[in-house]
DNA sequence: GTTTCGATATCGGTT
DNA sequence: AACCGATGTCGAAAC
C-alpha cells in the first residue's frame, strides 16, 4: 500500500515527489505539514497557516483535515484539474473544479512528509439499517404498521415528493406513510402533511397520514396531533433489517 | 508535526506504539494498510478486508477512509473510550460512543504504516458566504431585496421555526423573506409557506412571502406562483459578503 | 444535466 | 440533554 514516501522534504524534492506520483492510475497521496489553504467558489474560505493533512484520492477528491472533526477543513469532490507549482520557493498545489466552478489551493510552507499510497480496491461493504430497508421490510409486512393494512404502492410521485408507502386500511381508507429510520422532526410532519393533502386533493377522499418512525421528538409529536396525523413506532434496528435481509425478497 | 512513526509493524510493535503515543494530548495517529472494520449503532456495517486509512484525531474524533469519496467509509465523531488488543496475533481498535451507543471496530491485517502526528493549534479559519452573512448583510440593508423595506426583526421565532428576515414594506404591509444562500427548492418554498401562514394567523392582516436566494429550481418557482408568494434574486456572492465584513458591523 | 431525498449525516447555536 | 436549522453539505437514484 504505501508505495513512497519523503520525510521534510524541500520544496524541489516535494515537487517532484508530487509530479512523480501524481500520475499514477489509483495512486492516493498525504501531505502533511504546515500549510495555507484558500478556498473560493461556492463560498470562500481562508485557513491560517496551521498543521493539516492534505488527501488527494485516486478518484480526484481532495480534503484537506484540522485537528478537529469529521468534515475537512476545505475538500473538493471532484477535481477537474490539478496545478502545482513553486511559488516563492514552496509547493503552491491548486485543485480546480467546474460547475462549480471552485478552487483550492494550499501552499505548502513545511512538509512533515508525504506519502504515496496504492491502495488495493477495498473489499465490500454493506451497510445495514438504512431507511431504504426498513421501507422493503414494511412494504413486505405492512401489519407492522398497522393490522389490515394493504400496500398499494412504494415510493409514489406525487407531484411534491414522494410519498414511502401508500396503502388502504381496513375500512378502505387510503393511508399515506412517511418513514424515518430516525428521531422524526416536524420537518418529517409536515413533509407528511404536504402529502396528505396533495392525496386528498388528488382522491377527494378520506386521507389518513401516518408517521413511522423509532421516535418522535415532543414538538413534532404536538404537531402532528394537532394536524389529525398519527404516530406508529416502528423499530428501525439493523438486526431487524438484516433478518428481514436474509430472507430473498422481492424488493432487495 | 510528524512525531514517530513506524512502517509494516508487526502486531506487537504497532500495539506498543499505538499504546505510547494514544496517552499523547494533542496526538493524532493515522494507520495505513488492510483492515475490516465493523460499525453497530444508529446502523451497521461490515466492510472486508481493504487497504484503508484510520485517522484519529486529538478531539477523539475517528474516522476511516477508503480510496473514495470526501466522506469516511466509517466514523465516530466522538469516542467515549477506545480499547486496544490483540485478536489472533492481530491488533484490533475498539472505538466506542455512548449516546448514542456505537462501536466501530478495526481489526489491522496488515499495517502498512502507523503515524503519530503533534499538529500546531491551527491558525485562524474565516468562512465567507454562510447564509447567516447574507442575513446579516441584508438586515443592514433590506434595500437589496426591495426598495422602502423596513426591518422588523431577524430570525424572529414563530412556532413553526425562525423567521429568518421579518419586514414591513413601502405599503406598510408585513413583509416574511426566507433566504437560502444555495439554489432554493420546493423545500425553502414550504418553509417559507409556514412562516406566512403563521404569521397571518397571528397578526390577521396582509402578509407578503418573498424568498430570498440567488437561483430557485424551475418546480420550486411554480410552486411559489402557485402560492402567491414572491422570489427575489439575491447574489450571494463571497466578494459582497467580504466586503460587508469590512465595515464594523452591529450583526457580525 | 437537473431535481429530489436520505444520511450512522455533522456541526453549531439555543433552550 | 434535547431541539432546530444550515451545510461550500455529499452522494445516489430517478427523471
Amino acid at each position: 500500500m504505501l508505495e513512497d514516501h519523503l520525510f521534510r522534504p524541500d520544496a524541489v524534492r516535494l515537487l517532484e515527489f508530487l509530479r512523480t506520483h501524481l500520475g499514477g492510475r489509483g495512486t492516493m497521496i498525504q501531505i502533511g505539514g504546515a500549510m495555507e489553504i484558500v478556498y473560493h467558489g461556492r463560498a470562500a474560505s481562508t485557513a491560517d497557516a496551521g498543521d493539516y493533512l492534505l488527501l488527494l484520492k485516486p478518484d480526484a477528491s481532495l480534503q484537506v483535515h484540522a485537528a478537529r472533526g469529521i468534515k475537512p477543513l476545505n475538500w473538493q469532490p471532484r477535481i477537474d484539474a490539478l496545478d502545482l507549482h513553486l511559488d516563492d520557493g514552496r509547493v503552491a498545489l491548486t485543485a480546480e473544479r467546474r460547475s462549480p466552478l471552485e478552487i483550492v489551493r494550499a501552499t505548502v510552507l513545511e512538509p512533515a512528509f508525504v506519502l504515496a499510497l496504492t491502495p488495493r480496491d477495498e473489499g465490500g461493504f454493506v451497510l445495514q439499517g438504512s431507511e431504504a430497508q426498513l421501507r422493503n421490510l414494511l412494504a413486505k409486512r405492512p401489519e407492522l404498521i398497522e393490522e389490515g393494512l394493504e400496500l398499494l404502492d412504494v415510493e409514489l410521485p406525487t407531484g411534491v415528493g414522494g410519498v414511502d408507502l401508500y396503502a388502504r386500511d381496513a375500512e378502505g381508507r387510503l393511508v399515506v406513510v412517511e418513514l424515518k429510520r430516525g428521531r422524526a422532526t416536524h420537518e418529517a410532519v409536515h413533509q407528511l402533511q404536504r402529502y396528505v393533502g396533495r392525496v386528498r386533493d388528488e382522491t377527494g377522499g378520506t386521507v389518513r397520514g401516518i408517521l413511522a418512525a423509532p421516535e418522535i421528538t415532543a414538538p413534532a409529536r404536538t404537531r402532528l396531533t394537532e394536524l389529525g396525523l398519527e404516530f406508529r413506532e416502528v423499530t428501525a434496528t439493523p438486526d431487524e433489517a438484516a433478518v428481514d435481509l436474509e430472507q430473498p425478497g422481492l424488493f432487495d
